[in-house]
RNA sequence: GGAUGUUUAGCUCAGUUGGCUAGAGCAUCUCGUUUACACCGAGAGGGUCGGGGGUUCGAGUCCCUCAACAUCCA
């Protein structure tokens, strides 16, 4: 063969030439009518309107490593892609976007909000989709799917009418936490709990027949909602109060003392204002005492009209000062002390949430949760790392109320109307839901749903429910998912919830948890902070090659810090690949894979036989590894076998046998030949779904005419093969004196390069390894000599 | 305050059920342009495996305890 290799890469050049070629070819399609066995994965679906971060390359390179393997191992595999609508979070970029435009979002109505949401998704949705191609990554990508498109909203859709047919979703006037900002309803999980400075106050409320009680709070401008006073029944300082009654400062408004076990003798003053519709702890007692909630705050988080007249209307940061001072004139402030404060701010708002009674729907999580830990419980998840197990656990057995409305126009619309007297009607559409009463005027619930909702279905969703397609009886359940930690609750818990309550089975088998991408001093990477790296440049820099294989370096589930040195190794691995079957392909110049020169294995030299069995070795671990979804080890065991087996010494062992071919037996060069053959065929197969570019690259150049297929990624992936089991102990004799040359010559100061005259070695060294010590150690002969160190002579 | 994790070479990290002299990459030092590759090769230095205690023939690995750091939950 006459193949000749350029000096160097240009690994982008490669890279978006094969790109388009996958592109162009339906390579990656699953076959639902296939015969093989399934494996199915779930992309996390991006935000539409993100770009390409750091997680998404994790996530993504991971799936890719162990799609692309589990492809070539001969299963049918289909990578769901897709994107979500991110209801909050798109929103807020929308109406941030109209601002900056000049735009007042609010003086929009909701039809022209929801084109200008569109128009951003289809302008933004297809920008993260196309910066996946970059990544060489293989998804089924005529499946891709959004969490708003017709089939899934209707899925939405089905799933809510069925839920609240069965009392799994209700509507409830109760506490939630409020983002005064959004002005929407959200979930504990997208609250974030700060430590704080602030003070804790100190101060009297007048009793009706005289004295005081003395209570402590830190939030004084919520006492105009109080509806009692609450006392431990075994405080023995104070319980004497208990059935007394109160006054509000700056009010003629009469509360109960009450007993509460809430009231922890041991904290403030062991008195507590009880303002059940601004705590949760305060509605929590307020239920079991009957007290009516009162609301004092707009939704906007200012006074309201249930508050003396000089504070309506202030924001309650200020209506806070205000109490204070008026509270201090009064007399009866004791004392303020400085303290931390747990303060919760909402995830996307940025602002301080407020405990707020509203009406909202809700998903019985508990419910939900029974039979799902049941699943987790008898294995039929794997989470990795195992101890992931213990989080998730721990969360859903302390599950509570889920809140799936949201006070947003983005998203999906809550399938429920009302008549004028409030009624409920929950249906698939207003026809059914008019049907439903009788024919009556209704209108339709204004909130959206909780976007978490539509992509907890997304393991089934996609694959068609609630059709019965072909695809979901094949497909589900998935076997894997990667994805980051951080979504645990938000996403898998309630996949895993909602899968075994739609599907009666767990929607993926494994669950593989990444860790997070740090900056080289191993900081987060944020964008205050301005420290973050961009995939797309890496890629720009080192290719998509480098960058994958440097992501094949995470250890299961452990942070990785970015740097561009770590990058560089792929880099230099692509190099070094590209150079050693360079080499190869000159050995091989004059010789042509047929079946009428072979070289049988066994008749091979020791050390073509040495290597077939490393390799063996090799593919036995790095299946090992990948059927484990261990990438860091498989990727390791390649590298070794090739760095330091192959190229530094099987390599050089061989040099002598093509410089000098007549100092050798007749079929030296076609052993030499077959065996190099091999090997640099198994390795570019071993490699290929690590560095998938480059390794095609080469195939292409190099063994596509001798094979069948257009693709190095739909061909077999190397399997160990009975017959390169040969036996090759004998070697490592030859291994240690190759060793101890190279040590002499460090120690001597002479060159690798230089040639010997004369290796001494000891006459028990058996006769077969001769030749190859001979090549190894660049020597012109070997001498026997019996008890002998080794030694040599250097051609002058 | 509770839970989980981490602590191994100067740096970033491997080390499966306890078992040869604890490894890799980067960095450092020495040597070497040799007919794949200087994005290279050969060699070297560098670790009481966070501290202390225990189990064992044997502990980086198991148990106890202390410390620092990280994350999550209150």
């Amino acid at each position: 063969m006459n193949i000749e290799l350029g000096k160097n890469i240009d690994a982008r050049e490669i890279e978006s030439r094969i790109q388009e070629f996958w592109d162009n070819n339906a390579f990656w399609d699953n076959d639902v009518k296939s015969a093989k066995q399934p494996f199915c994965v779930m992309m996390p679906p991006p935000n539409v309107t993100g770009n390409l971060h750091m997680g998404h390359a994790l996530d993504n390179v991971l799936t890719d490593i162990i799609c692309r393997y589990k492809r070539m191992d001969g299963f049918d595999v289909l990578w769901q892609p897709g994107t979500d609508h991110a209801s909050i979070a798109t929103q807020l970029l929308v109406e941030r976007d109209l601002s900056k435009r000049g735009i007042n979002p609010r003086s929009l109505s909701q039809e022209e909000l929801l084109k200008t949401a569109w128009d951003w998704k289809h302008d933004k949705g297809g920008q993260i989709i196309n910066q996946l191609h970059i990544l060489g990554v293989t998804p089924v990508w005529v499946r891709e799917r959004f969490t708003m498109d017709d089939g899934l909203s209707n899925a939405v859709n089905k799933l809510f009418v069925k839920m609240y047919s069965e009392g799994l979703i209700y509507r409830e006037k109760r506490l939630v936490n409020w983002c005064p900002k959004q002005q929407t309803s959200v979930s504990d999980l997208e609250v974030e709990t700060r430590e704080e400075k602030g003070k804790f106050y100190y101060f009297n409320y007048p009793l009706t027949n005289g004295g005081f009680v003395q209570i402590a709070t830190t939030r004084p401008e919520t006492l105009f909602g109080d509806k009692a006073i609450a006392i431990h029944p075994e405080n023995e300082k104070l319980k004497h109060l208990i059935g007394k009654r109160a006054i509000i400062p700056m009010t003629d408004i009469e509360i109960p003392i009450i007993a509460d076990e809430h009231a922890d003798p041991e904290k403030g003053t062991g008195a507590v204002k009880i303002t059940p519709a601004h705590d949760f702890d305060d509605w929590e007692v307020g239920k079991r005492h009957n007290l009516e909630p009162l609301c004092i705050l707009t939704p906007d988080a200012k006074m309201n009209e249930n508050v003396p007249e000089k504070y309506r209307g202030l924001d309650r940061f200020k209506a806070r000062e205000l109490a204070v001072a008026d509270i201090t004139a009064a007399g009866l402030m004791v004392k303020i002390e400085d303290k931390t404060i747990p303060t919760p701010y909402s995830e996307r708002g940025g602002v301080v949430v407020e405990p707020y009674l509203t009406d909202q729907w809700f998903v019985d999580a508990k419910k939900l949760s029974v039979p799902a830990i049941e699943a987790v419980e008898s294995g039929k998840i794997k989470f990795m790392p195992d101890h992931r197990y213990n989080l998730f656990m721990a969360w859903m057995k302390d599950i509570r109320q889920w809140p799936i409305s949201r006070q947003l126009w983005w998203g999906h619309k809550i399938p429920a109307w009302y008549d004028k007297d409030g009624k409920i009607y929950v249906a698939e559409n207003e026809e059914d839901a008019i049907a439903q009463s009788g024919g009556k005027k209704l209108t339709r619930d204004n909130d959206v749903l909780d976007t978490w909702f539509s992509s907890s279905l997304w393991p089934f969703s996609t694959l068609g429910w609630p059709e019965e397609t072909a695809e979901l009886n094949k497909y589900y359940p998935t076997d894997l998912l990667y994805t980051a930690a951080d979504i645990i609750f938000f996403w898998v818990a309630r996949m895993v919830m909602m899968g075994i309550y739609v599907m009666g089975d767990v929607p993926f088998r494994t669950v593989n948890f990444h860790g997070i991408v740090r900056d080289s001093a191993g900081q987060k990477m944020s964008k205050t902070k301005g420290n973050g790296t961009d995939p797309l440049v890496v890629v720009e820099k080192f290719g998509a090659d480098s960058l994958r294989y440097w992501v094949a370096t995470a250890p299961i589930g452990t942070d990785m810090r970015y740097s561009d040195d770590e990058v560089k190794r792929g880099s230099k691995l692509l190099t070094k690949l590209w150079n050693a079957s360079k080499y190869v392909l000159m050995n091989l110049s004059n010789w042509e894979p047929e079946q009428d020169n072979f070289v049988h294995n066994e008749n091979r030299f020791i050390e073509d036989r040495w290597i077939l069995s490393e390799l063996n070795k090799t593919i036995i671990d790095v299946r090992r590894c990948l059927d484990k979804y261990d990438n860091y080890n498989a990727r390791a065991a390649i590298d070794s076998f090739f760095y330091d087996v192959l190229c530094d010494q099987y390599l050089e062992f061989i040099k002598d046998r093509f410089w000098s071919p007549e100092k050798y037996s007749s079929d030296s060069l076609q052993s030499a030949q077959w065996t190099l053959w091999e090997v640099l065929r198994a390795v570019l197969g071993l490699y290929a779904p690590f560095i998938p570019f480059l390794t095609e690259e080469l195939w292409n150049k190099i063994y596509k005419k001798y094979e069948s297929g257009e693709t190095l990624h739909l061909t077999n992936y190397p399997k160990a093969r009975a017959e390169y089991d040969t036996d090759v102990s004998q070697m490592q004799i030859a291994l240690d004196i190759l060793k101890q040359v190279r040590g002499l010559r460090t120690e001597r100061k002479i060159g690798n390069g230089a040639k010997l005259a004369e290796l001494i070695i000891n006459s028990s060294v058996p006769e077969i390894l001769h030749g190859v010590i001979k090549s190894g150690a660049r020597a012109a002969t070997v001498v026997l000599k019996e008890n002998t160190n080794i030694d040599f002579t250097v051609i002058q």
